[in-house]
RNA sequence: GCCCGCUUGGCUCAGUGGUAGAGCACUCGCUUCACACGCGAGGGGUCAGUAGUUCGAAUCUACUAGCGGGCACCA
């Protein structure tokens, strides 16, 4: 006899399986020997090598994984491409540190050991998340995995940057940006944090020139009056029209500087008057372009105070010299006023540090032809598709509509070096390589840029560099462009529109055809995890407690909606991960004597029991629903569909019908043709879920007692047999039976009564009781070939079936629908006023639904206007609820 | 300031014009020969509020309130 553990331990399964599956190739898509088959196609967002896996990750994973092993089951050649990206500044943040307890910089090492340190670092640090994918039990090619600075994808990102360079969208310039006193290096837009901060304003007082008084000024930044080199106000403001054009003096510094008009100033904020530092703010920067005005940057780029600050300032620290600049307006008496003020400071992404805008030159990538480009893709043919389109089409949108230049360049050493080279005379030749460079250059010497291409520039090629472009492979050709990108919100703009202006641009084609986005998993309170708060769950502790397959469930219900986090969730999923695992050993103990399995259906449904024709239909109904589900992005319903079906319909009805047949002792052809049918139905169930539960399904399915081959399509001929690689369910219309559904409804709500009466009249479970049925003719025929398991799911000794029965008087009754009554004879037990009661409530319950029908056909306007097959719905139903009452009321009369 | 989302039983969430659902929690009864990570039977919601559209609204529209998010920022 065969030993299965009552407990599924998924430890084990998880150990054996993965390994078994990507040692022979099933992942790839070459194990698909048709080349006529439609091909489907994920790249995974990259993690970071230096990260570790967290939530988000394993719920995208998910996601994906799910897809890829549905397409591949329906016979697509899919490939998932997984890698990783190297993260520039976190990377070199982490060497850094780490050369730090060395008591080493960067500097001490040089370019080039540093360079050799990242690539140590990355080569020790990458393994651990390509283990937690595997883990994860993700069917990723591992044979096609890709990093951002191999070889082939850097060759790719100096042909974007050369291509780009050559047609002006690519450019150097000297411009106010975003700097990372820190991290020593500019940032993108997309990579500043704007922090809401409780802060003051200070109102400072600049003296005219050449008359009495004073212009007030209010700025957040005290210290970067030092580099005030105007003072603006409102063309249209008219407490200051006639100064307009007058001279101010800087106190401190006794600087003359200019009031000037512009409209960007709002009069109603403040004093009405901006004091202008066109070096150190976005928009005095641009007011100072319009105007003319002189840059003096009185910050560095350590966010010290410059030698232009003044011998008292310069080497201070920014905010010491805030205090100093303070300090001295008030002993001067220009210091109006100080109120507390909340605002929003700009802090660096990664390491939080408060950013100095600072001009500086940098490369630029121009934004408006790319953005166009993507633009007229969404507007003329809906590309990409976004899931949900509400909201994240228009967000995508509006974003690309107020587009500006992307900063690409990095002042690090991890990541591409600018492919520039500059001559002695200080021209810039852009070429692929260094010889190019020569080549193009004439000369040799020359020296490269020191920067390095912001990481999301080469992720933004990935879709296509992953699969060998610039070259024209065979990979570009069949998998380009990809099937769908699953992704979280927050790298809409910083990944998935990049992606799209650069497969558009270099391609002509959408990356993508579709774009999931998930939602978020919040912690307990509804907050975003992060590793500041810490309060992240850890996706491998929840693996380790309650296996895979059940948090693949959890995390495949979230969607693309956010959701708490509930461990309850997971516990839920792993009972029904213990339930199939039980209910495949009910399977397999009850299974000598059941032959060809896949042949336990043949000859069509017309002869077969109704519960054969009804679990037929329900799967088949399943199949259909959860194939649609899943070409629809809607997992949340795909496991709600296969959750019920396999618990509710196969676990509580199927098995349970079939055990009368099934439990015999003889070795009978009956019970032997049902032991194979219920070994077919929980085998198909198997496929329907594997995509989500991928280790528990492969685990009972190779321990089926069939042919497993007979379920591999042809062209798998040469893999061993796999649940993963066997055919998706698909819906047979020719089994969708809905006569046999009503009908098996009917039996169920039989039995439901039935054991509504056990319970209610305290019938202890052991009991055996009688049951008495009156039905007409086809409710008749149909409980009557039932009355077997009617007997034994209601522990009932004697089943009487007739279109009239005389009901005992003391017996427990249930009026069915359709007209069907039951009876259970309690001699002598049956307490009437409790029975009374029961029924009474019962007639209420069918009254109040009555009155509610009533009410709604006495409107005249709902006979007229409403569709018929709607009013005749509801006259039916009032027909039944009237016969049922009227049913009630005998009983009722008859224990008077 | 602009834009968006959410508000359904105690909790976490499904449900998008026609009889309010699930899981967990709760109550009662069960060591019934797959499973106590289980089985059977129950209780519990005027679907945030107001007004409208409609024969009919959890579902569509408008407004309000609360919560959450995105974008732009005012120095």
């Amino acid at each position: 006899m065969i030993d299965i553990p009552k407990i599924y331990d998924p430890k084990e399964a998880e150990r054996h399986h993965y390994a078994r599956w990507e040692e022979r190739g099933y992942f790839a898509p070459e194990i698909n020997a048709n080349p006529e088959a439609p091909v489907f196609t994920i790249v995974i967002p990259p993690p970071n090598v230096t990260g570790s896996l967290h939530m988000g990750h394993a719920l995208q994973h998910t996601m994906m994984d799910v897809l890829t092993r549905h397409k591949r089951m329906c016979g697509y050649r899919t490939l998932w491409l997984p890698g990783t990206d190297h993260a520039s500044i976190s990377t070199q943040l982490m060497v850094t540190r780490q050369l730090k307890k060395e008591g080493l910089s960067r500097h001490d090492l040089g370019r080039d050991k540093f360079v050799e340190r990242a690539w140590q670092w990355k080569r020790e640090h990458a393994g651990q998340i390509m283990r937690q994918i595997r883990r994860e039990g993700a069917s990723v090619d591992w044979s096609r995995e890709r990093f951002t600075m191999d070889e082939e994808l850097s060759r790719a990102v100096y042909e974007a940057f050369v291509r780009l360079y050559d047609e002006g969208l690519i450019y150097r310039g000297n411009r106010i940006v975003n700097w990372c006193p820190n991290d020593q290096t500019v940032l993108s837009d997309l990579e500043v944090l704007r922090d809401p901060q409780k802060g003051k304003l200070y109102y400072l007082r600049y003296p005219f020139k050449d008359r009495d008084g004073a212009i007030t000024v209010a700025t957040t930044r005290p210290e970067t009056m030092l580099g005030d080199t105007a003072v603006a106000v409102n063309p249209n403001d008219e407490r200051y029209a006639e100064v307009i054009g007058r001279k101010l003096i800087l106190p401190l510094l006794n600087r003359e500087i200019p009031i000037v008009a512009d409209e960007f100033v709002e009069s109603e904020f403040g004093s009405g008057a901006v004091k202008v530092t066109p070096a150190h703010d976005p928009n005095d920067y641009e007011m100072g372009l319009r105007h003319n005005l002189e840059q003096v940057t009185v910050i560095d780029q350590f966010a010290r105070m410059t030698e232009a600050a003044g011998a008292e300032f310069a080497g201070l620290d920014r905010y010491q010299a805030r205090d100093l600049v303070i300090e001295k307006f008030e002993s001067l008496g220009l210091l109006e006023k100080v109120i507390d003020y909340e605002f929003s400071i700009s802090k660096c992404e990664r390491c939080k540090t408060v950013l100095e805008p600072l001009i500086s030159t940098q490369w630029f990538c121009r934004m408006d032809q790319l953005r166009d480009l993507a633009l007229r893709k969404l507007r003329q043919e809906g590309k990409p598709r976004f899931v949900p389109q509400v909201p994240y089409e228009k967000v995508y949108s509006d974003w690309l509509e107020n587009l500006r230049d992307w900063t690409i360049s990095r002042q690090l050493w991890w990541g591409h070096q600018i492919p520039a080279w500059y001559t002695k005379d200080g021209d810039v030749i852009v070429a692929r390589s260094v010889e190019e460079a020569k080549a193009k250059a004439g000369t040799g010497e020359l020296k490269q840029d020191e920067d390095v291409l912001d990481t999301w520039f080469s992720s933004a090629l990935w879709p296509f560099s992953t699969l060998g472009w610039p070259d024209e492979t065979e990979d570009l050709k069949t998998f380009y462009p990809t099937s769908v990108l699953i992704t979280a919100r927050d790298i809409i703009f910083l990944w998935v529109s990049r992606m799209v202006m650069t497969g558009l641009k270099f391609i002509g084609k959408e990356p993508f055809d579709d774009v999931y986005v998930t939602g978020t998993v919040l912690d307990k309170h509804g907050q975003r995890m992060s590793k500041t708060k810490g309060n992240g769950i850890d996706p491998l502790e929840v693996f380790d407690k309650y296996g895979v397959d059940a948090t693949r469930l959890t995390l495949a219900s979230v969607g693309s909606t956010d959701t708490r986090w509930n461990e309850k969730q997971v516990e839920s999923y792993r009972n029904f991960a213990n339930k199939i695992w039980n209910a495949a050993r009910f399977c397999l103990l009850n299974s000598e004597g059941a032959e060809a399995v896949e042949h336990a259906f043949a000859g069509g449904p017309a002869n077969f029991p109704l519960h054969d024709r009804w679990i037929l239909s329900r799967l088949n109904k399943t199949a259909s629903e959860v194939n649609a589900q899943l070409d629809t992005y809607d997992f949340h319903g795909a496991v709600q569909s296969l959750y019920h079906f396999f618990w509710d319909d196969f676990c509580d009805w199927y098995i349970e019908l079939s055990k009368a047949t099934i439990t015999a002792e003889n070795d009978s052809p009956e019970r032997n043709i049902a032991r194979a049918r219920l070994i077919s139905i929980l085998e198909q169930s198997l496929r329907l879920l594997h995509p989500f539960m991928p280790y528990l399904t492969e685990e009972l399915w190779q321990r089926l007692p069939v042919n497993h081959s007979q379920f591999l399509p042809r062209v798998y001929a040469n893999a061993q047999p796999t649940i993963m690689l066997a055919a998706y369910p698909q819906c047979d219309e020719a089994l969708v039976d809905e006569r046999a559904e009503t009908e098996m409804q009917a039996v169920i709500d039989l039995i439901s009564r039935v054991r509504n009466i056990r319970s209610e009249m305290n019938i202890k479970p052991g009991d055996r009781i009688e049951l008495l049925i009156a039905a007409k003719s086809d409710l008749q025929s149909v409980f009557a070939a039932s009355s077997d398991q009617i007997a034994r799911l209601t522990r009932a000794a004697q089943v009487s079936i007739d279109g009239q029965v005389e009901m005992p008087k003391t017996s427990a009754r249930a009026v069915l629908a359709g007209g069907a009554e039951v009876a259970v004879p309690l001699e002598g037990l049956i307490d009437f006023a409790q029975e009374r009661a029961r029924l009474s409530r019962e007639k209420d319950k069918l009254q109040k639904e009555s009155d509610k029908l009533e009410s709604q056909l006495a409107n005249p306007d709902f006979v007229a206007r409403a569709p018929s097959d709607k009013v005749a719905e509801l006259r039916a139903r009032i027909a039944d609820i009237a016969q049922r009452t009227v049913a009630l009321d005998q009983v009722l009369e008859a224990l008077r």
